[in-house]
DNA sequence: AAACTATATCGTAATATTGCAATATAAATA
DNA sequence: TATTTATATTGCAATATTACGATATAGTTT
């Protein structure tokens, strides 16, 4: 149906899964490389980085926004993008998780 | 367009957002977790922990071992599925990345 | 205020995702 | 081999996502 049954699952993972959907594209993992390269927090010239169009990009960091995962404030007529560490936090406990999992449990049968 | 340029971007990017893209689902959140959970490799009764019929859940798991997230394993009529290093690996690389710059960078503007 | 610049929103077309009933496949057992 | 059990595939309806041109909004500069 392309309507997902969020009703059926827990809080947490809904959140994650939110989290996780706004970081699975392209674009917005050029987004967030883009931030952590350029050092200071870079406005609009993420719409020239990328090669897409100006209202695409707007989408993207709207979703991105939304999300959690950056946040931007107002700089004469530009906006500032940056990261925002609330929402990679929410996602760290969880990939924390797997990966002690991961190190502690040798694969026994797949 | 629904359809996502993705030849404009790398292949890091693009295999990136395929892994987050996958975990972008409660269902799919709750797999990888029941896999945590039930510590031996679990089997079917994903089905019967999920609130899914089980077509919906076979989907998502087919995600999930398309993205290299999860592998199964036969077990007589029964198929063993259980968390696959690989996909996690790929991902734990752009997280520590993202993770490492937020301890050094104290928020200057946003 | 008028013109310019930067960004967001609207509207829409193309495509993708989600969910499930029905059905297929394949191994296990009677 | 017929039946049962476990999983995958097909087909389809409902909804979501992606992309962008056109346009709106809001601050800046002249």
């Amino acid at each position: 149906m392309g309507v997902t049954k969020t009703e059926h699952f827990t809080e947490e993972q809904n959140e994650l899964a939110i989290l996780a959907k706004a970081i699975g594209h392209p674009a917005r993992i050029a987004i967030i490389q883009h931030l952590i390269k350029v050092n200071s927090c870079v406005c609009g010239d993420i719409v020239n980085e990328l090669p897409l169009a100006q209202p695409t990009v707007s989408q993207h960091l709207k979703e991105l926004k939304n999300a959690g995962l950056i946040k931007g404030s107002f700089e004469g007529n530009a906006i500032c993008y940056c990261l925002d560490e609330e929402g990679f936090n929410k996602i760290r406990g969880f990939f924390n998780q797997v990966n002690t999992y991961l190190e502690n449990k040798k694969n026994q049968c797949c």
